[in-house]
DNA sequence: CCAAAGAGTACTAAAACCGTCCTGATTTAT
DNA sequence: ATAAATCAGGACGGTTTTAGTACTCTTTGG
């Protein structure tokens, strides 16, 4: 099971959430009573977010976080990548100096390429706006209520 | 960063190794010793691999273990499925019977459905033979000494 | 009948991740 | 000018996940 963090779930609700503003800024704790998750953790999120360039942070007093770009042209590929680090399937293929122990190149070295393409492509047409449609009537606040309920992932050991 | 586990990194080593071997079956302690893996871990990840039909076993005083299937033809999707469980990008998405909790369907449900067929068409496509054919003379016993220089990955943080 | 090998299970140790808190910087309002 | 609200950045502890190991049982060839 290849998997996305916690982190990245709440990053991606949260800005959904705030794609679903009107304009103008909303603050952490805003945010945080809004999507049911904890406030530290949405503060958290939001710093990861605004150091990575997806949402704008204005400081204060009546400061707050709105979206850099609009909703459907932010990829999730972009979001994930902001949160987890660069989309590789393995750890060794990303773009490291000198990643490899000494002398010897990796023979896999390369082969993982075709497949971390098409997931990186595959999640840049993603958009945040697609995340937002939803046929049924739960609100955002929901959905945290809902990801990750991790314990069913132990059926897959059989 | 979507990383795949160590024990699935193992998992390709042997079978790429494996697929080397003239025919006839190889003991774990003897895949253990060509590959520079641990022998208790080789084990592990060849019971486990035998379990998911990837390889036969040969119990007994001679036994061991040999492919399943032909090189070209075993794809690193059944590889990792094998060792990590089923393919999703998501935590909530596997076909759990009644995943997500009481009332209300989970709003991005489905929305992950074609990253998640993107990496497995491509995951589908990668044979095991691909892996094998290198470019350079290192044994295959470099590549574990080569993947995963966890270290590596804290540079993402920056 | 014994030795070698796989099967299955359970346990321990290490690593990663999540969540929280603390301190400092910035801006608005009084 | 001062206070309040808010973001920025880093540090820390606990929980969960994963990796690695050990033990016992079964199978099979000599």
């Amino acid at each position: 099971m290849i998997k996305l963090g916690k982190l990245t779930d709440y990053a991606i609700v949260v800005l959904t959430q705030l794609s679903q503003e009107s304009d103008g800024a909303r603050s952490a704790p805003q945010l945080a009573e809004k999507t049911g998750i904890p406030e530290p953790t949405v503060a958290k999120v939001l710093k990861t977010l605004a150091r990575e360039k997806l949402v704008e942070s204005l400081r204060g007093a009546a400061g707050g976080y709105r979206l850099a770009k609009r909703a459907q042209d932010m990829s999730l590929c972009e979001v994930i990548e902001a949160v987890e680090g660069p989309i590789a399937i393995t750890s060794c293929v990303t773009e490291a100096p000198e990643p490899c122990g000494a002398e010897g190149r990796c023979p896999s070295r390369g082969k993982w390429d075709p497949v971390n393409r098409a997931i990186r492509l595959a999640l840049q047409e993603l958009k945040l706006s697609d995340m937002a449609s939803r046929g049924c009537g739960a609100p955002a606040q929901r959905l945290i209520q809902v990801t990750m309920p991790r314990a069913l992932e132990e059926g897959r050991a059989k």
